[in-house]
DNA sequence: GTGGGATCGGTTTTT
DNA sequence: CCGATCCCAC
C-alpha cells in the first residue's frame, strides 16, 4: 500500500479506519481531498464494491477530479463509483424511482432560467403585478421552503409564513407556490430543488426503495459536509441509517453557502445523530507560505460562530502580503497584468500559476481587457455558463421536447423560433384553454382542429406537431447525435445562425456546433458502466439516449472541459475557487460594499460569512498573495467612489506591504471638482414643473441644473444630515445621484432634473 | 405577427 | 452599461 506512505499521522488514520460514522475535520491546505480520494481508493482495494460507494460532492468539478485521482490508485474500478454532486446522484436514482411518484422517468429537468420563467408565467396568469410579486424574490422564496422541507400544503397552514407575506404585501405567495409546483408536475419538470425533496420524499414513502438504497450503499462519504443543507443531510442520513457507514468531511471556518441553505446545524446534528462517531482533525497546512497561514488565522479568529481551530504550517515565512490601491477599476485590472508580466519574466511562473479572484462575477471586464492587451492567455470561469446561451438553451429546446412533449419552458421558447406563425396571442390563448380545460398545453396543440382558430394559424401548429413527433418517432432509431443534428437541419435553426455573419453570429454558431461536438462525444464515448435495472426490468442509466444526456447536461454548470490542464490566467469568483490553489492569488476588489458586499453589513452573521469567503479566498494562495483594490468604480456605467474593505484591517501589520498609496486628500478634490462640474452641466429636456420638494415621496421636479442642490436640501429635510461620499457622473440619460452617508447609505437621483428618492437606505 | 426605438431596472455567491 | 420589456408603425 504505498500511497498510505505518502500520507502524515493524521491523514493516515482518516483514511484506513474506514468503518463507522466519521467526520474528519480539514483545515484548507490540509489535503483534505487526498484523504476522501485515499480513502475510497482504499476501500476499493480492500475490495468493497464500487456500487457500494456513494460519495457526494458539490460541484461537477470536484467530482471529475477526485474520480480521476481514485482511477490513478485503484484503476478503471472507480468508474462505477456512484460518485457526483448531490443533484447528479439523485437525478440518477430519480430517473430508475421517480415512476413511483407520477413523473415520467424522462423528466425535464428545469434550470433557474426555466424555473424563473415559469415563475413569471404564473404570476403573469395571476393578475399579480411583477413590481411586487418579483420573479427572483418568489423563486428564492419557493426554494427555500423546498429546502426546508414544506409542502405547498403546509405552507397554506403556516400562520407564521403567512404572516411574513403579508408583511410584505405578497399574500398570494402560498398559492403561486402550489400552482408552481402543479405546473412542474405536469410539465413533467422538477427543479434543482426537487432532485433532492422527490428524492427524500419517495424514500419516505416507500420503504421497500429506502430499503433498497440503505442496503446498497454500504458506504456514504459527503465532502465539503459544511455546504450541505438541511434536505441533503436528511437525505443522506436515512440512507447510511443501516450500515452507519458515513463520512463526512469538512471545515466550519470555509462554510459560504449559507445563502442557499447550508446550515452549521448539520455539523452539530450530526455529532448528536450519529454519538460513536470519530473524529479526525487535519491541521497542518501543506499549501501555503507562513505569512498567509498567520494572515488566515487570525482574520479568521474574529468570527464568534466558529469552532475553534488554528492551521498551522511548516513552510517558509515567504513574502510580504501586498495590498495594492489603485486609482480606478480599469487600473486595477492594468496593475495585475503588470504584476503577472512581472513575476512571469523574473520567476518564472507559468500562466496557469495564477489566478484572479473577485467577490461578484461582473468584475471580470477590467481584467480581461488588460490580459488581453497584455496578450496574456486567461480563462474565465463561471458567468453565462455555455448552456445557458440563448442558441444552446433553443436547440436543447427542441431536443427536450422531443423526450418530453409536456416540458412546458421547452415548448414555449420554440414553438415559434425560427418564426412559423405562432405568435404572442394564439400561444395566450392556448395556454388559457389549457388551463380552463385542465389539459397541458400539448394536448390542446394535438387537438387543435377541435378548436377555434384561424386556418393559417391551425396549419402551423398542425405542422409544428407533426414534425415533433417525427423527432420522437426517429429518436428511437438514431443515436442522439444524428438526431440532434437532423433537427437542428429540419429546423433551418443551423442554417439560420450560418448566415448571420455578425461576430456574435459567428459564435452562436460555433457554439452550436460545439454541443453538438458534445453530443457526439456523449454517444460515442464507450466507458462501461453498470446500467440501473427498475422493478420493471427496464435498463436505465447506461444509454445513450436522448434523455439521459439532457439530464446531465442540465446539470452541467460549465465546460467540463480539461482547461484545468491549459496554461492560461484563471478568473473566477472567491465562491467557484474554493478547492482550488495556485502560486500566486490575486483577490481583488477588495472596497467596502464590495467585499464585504453591502447587504453583508448590517448583520453579524452575513459579514461572517463574507469573512468566511475572504479566509477561502487567501488561503487559496500558496506563494504570493496580494489584495487590491480601487478608489473609483464604474457601476451601471457610473462612476463611485470607494474606500478598502475593512477585512484589509484585520490582517495583522507585520504579513503585509503596501503599494500605490494615494493620498486622501487628493480623493476629496476629485470629489469636489465633479461636484462643482455637475452643478454647472446644463440638464436638457428638464420638464416644467412646480420647483418645491413634496412630502408625499412625489418626485420633485427642478427646472435646471440646480435641482442637484434641491436635491441635497431635500436629503437633509428628509435623512437629516449626512456628508456625501459619493456622486455618480451624469450618463447617458442625464442621470446624477448623490450617496450619503448618514446612518447607512441615502441615494437620491436626478433624471431630466427630476428629482426621486431612489431608495431609503437601511 | 414582426421588427425597431424608447424606457426601465438591476449585481452577490451555485447546483 | 446592458438586457428585458413595452409600445408603436408596418
Amino acid at each position: 500500500m504505498s500511497y498510505l506512505e505518502e500520507l502524515n499521522n493524521a491523514q493516515r488514520e482518516a483514511v484506513v479506519n474506514t468503518d463507522g460514522p466519521t467526520m474528519i475535520v480539514a483545515g484548507p491546505g490540509s489535503g483534505k481531498t487526498r484523504v476522501l480520494t485515499y480513502r475510497i481508493a482504499h476501500l476499493l482495494n480492500q475490495g468493497a464494491d464500487p456500487f457500494s460507494i456513494l460519495a457526494l460532492t458539490f460541484t461537477n468539478k470536484a467530482s471529475e477530479a477526485m474520480r480521476e485521482r481514485i482511477e490513478k490508485i485503484a484503476g478503471t474500478n472507480a468508474r462505477n463509483l456512484y460518485m457526483g454532486t448531490f443533484h447528479s446522484v439523485f437525478a440518477r436514482i430519480l430517473r430508475v424511482e421517480a415512476q413511483k411518484i407520477g413523473y415520467p422517468s424522462n423528466f425535464t429537468i428545469y434550470d433557474t432560467d426555466d424555473s424563473r420563467s415559469l415563475i413569471k408565467t404564473i404570476i403573469k396568469e395571476q393578475g399579480l403585478d411583477d413590481k411586487i410579486y418579483k420573479p427572483n424574490q418568489i423563486q428564492w422564496r419557493i426554494s427555500a421552503v423546498k429546502n426546508a422541507l414544506i409542502t405547498p400544503q403546509q405552507y397554506a397552514e403556516d400562520s407564521e409564513l403567512i404572516t411574513e407575506d403579508r408583511n410584505q404585501r405578497r399574500p398570494a405567495t402560498a398559492n403561486l407556490y402550489k400552482i408552481y409546483c402543479e405546473r412542474c408536475f405536469k410539465s413533467g419538470a422538477m427543479d434543482f430543488d426537487d432532485l433532492l425533496l422527490n428524492t427524500h420524499l419517495i424514500l419516505e414513502k416507500f420503504p421497500e426503495v429506502l430499503y433498497k438504497y440503505q442496503h446498497k450503499f454500504k458506504y456514504v462519504l459527503i465532502d465539503e459536509f459544511q455546504d450541505t443543507n438541511y434536505l441533503q443531510y436528511a437525505i443522506v442520513k436515512k440512507i447510511a441509517d443501516v450500515f452507519q457507514n458515513i463520512t463526512v468531511v469538512g471545515d466550519d471556518a470555509q462554510s459560504i453557502y449559507a445563502f442557499r441553505g447550508a446550515t452549521i446545524d448539520n455539523i452539530l446534528n450530526f455529532e448528536k445523530d450519529f454519538p460513536d462517531l470519530k473524529v479526525y482533525k487535519l491541521e497542518q497546512n501543506y499549501r501555503s507560505t507562513q505569512n498567509i497561514v498567520k494572515a488566515a488565522n487570525e482574520l479568521i479568529h474574529r468570527n464568534k460562530n466558529q469552532l475553534k481551530k488554528e492551521i498551522w504550517t511548516e513552510n517558509g515565512k515567504g513574502e510580504l502580503i501586498k495590498i495594492v490601491r489603485t486609482p480606478s477599476d480599469n487600473e486595477e485590472g492594468r496593475w495585475v497584468a503588470d504584476s503577472i508580466t512581472e513575476l512571469k519574466m523574473r520567476e518564472h511562473f507559468r500562466n496557469s500559476g495564477f489566478a484572479i479572484l473577485y467577490r461578484t462575477n461582473a468584475q471580470s471586464r477590467a481584467f480581461e481587457e488588460a490580459l488581453r492587451r497584455h496578450n496574456i492567455p486567461y480563462k474565465i470561469y463561471g458567468g453565462m455558463s455555455f448552456y445557458q446561451r440563448k442558441e444552446i438553451k433553443d436547440l436543447l429546446a427542441y431536443l427536450k421536447l422531443t423526450v418530453n412533449f409536456y416540458d412546458e419552458e421547452a415548448l414555449k421558447r420554440i414553438i415559434n423560433y425560427p418564426a412559423r406563425g405562432i405568435g404572442q396571442s394564439t400561444l395566450d390563448k392556448i395556454i388559457i384553454t389549457a388551463t380552463n380545460e385542465n389539459k397541458r398545453i400539448w394536448d390542446v396543440l394535438e387537438e387543435i382542429h377541435y378548436f377555434d382558430v384561424p386556418t393559417r394559424t391551425k396549419n402551423a401548429i398542425e405542422e409544428f406537431v407533426l414534425m415533433i413527433k417525427s423527432f420522437a418517432a426517429q429518436s428511437l432509431k438514431m443515436n442522439a447525435y444524428d438526431l440532434a443534428s437532423h433537427i437542428g437541419k429540419t429546423t433551418k435553426l443551423i442554417s439560420e445562425l450560418y448566415n448571420d455573419k455578425t461576430v456574435e453570429g459567428v459564435s452562436r454558431f460555433e457554439n452550436v456546433q460545439e454541443l453538438l461536438n458534445s453530443i457526439k462525444e456523449f454517444v460515442e464515448d464507450d466507458e462501461v458502466q453498470q446500467p440501473d435495472i427498475t422493478e420493471e426490468g427496464e435498463v436505465l442509466n447506461n444509454d445513450k439516449s436522448l434523455g439521459t444526456f439532457l439530464q446531465t447536461v442540465t446539470l452541467l454548470t460549465g465546460d467540463e472541459k480539461d482547461t484545468a490542464n491549459q496554461d492560461t490566467v484563471k478568473l473566477m469568483t472567491v465562491h467557484a475557487a474554493k478547492g482550488l490553489e495556485f502560486p500566486v492569488v490575486y483577490v481583488v476588489g477588495m472596497e467596502e460594499n464590495l467585499f464585504p458586499g453591502q447587504q453583508s453589513l448590517y448583520s453579524m452573521e452575513d459579514l461572517e460569512e463574507e469573512r468566511r469567503l475572504f479566509y477561502v479566498a487567501i488561503t487559496r494562495a500558496e506563494k504570493r498573495l496580494f489584495l487590491t483594490y480601487a478608489n473609483t468604480r464604474y457601476k451601471f456605467g457610473q462612476l463611485n467612489y470607494c474606500d478598502p474593505s475593512r477585512f484589509l484591517q484585520e490582517i495583522p501589520e507585520n504579513v503585509i506591504t503596501h503599494h500605490g498609496e494615494m493620498k486622501r486628500a487628493k480623493i476629496h478634490e476629485r470629489t469636489n471638482t465633479l461636484l462643482s462640474g455637475l452643478s454647472r452641466a446644463p440638464l436638457t429636456k428638464a420638464p416644467a414643473a412646480p420647483s418645491s420638494p413634496s412630502a408625499s415621496g412625489e418626485p420633485f421636479v427642478a427646472d435646471d441644473a440646480s435641482g442637484l442642490q434641491a436635491g441635497m436640501e431635500v436629503m437633509h429635510e428628509k435623512f437629516g444630515e449626512g456628508k456625501v461620499v459619493s456622486i455618480e457622473g451624469v450618463g447617458a440619460n442625464k442621470i446624477a445621484a448623490i450617496h450619503f452617508n448618514g446612518y447607512g447609505i441615502k441615494k437620491i437621483m436626478l433624471k431630466f432634473a427630476k428629482l426621486k428618492i431612489l431608495s431609503g437606505g437601511m
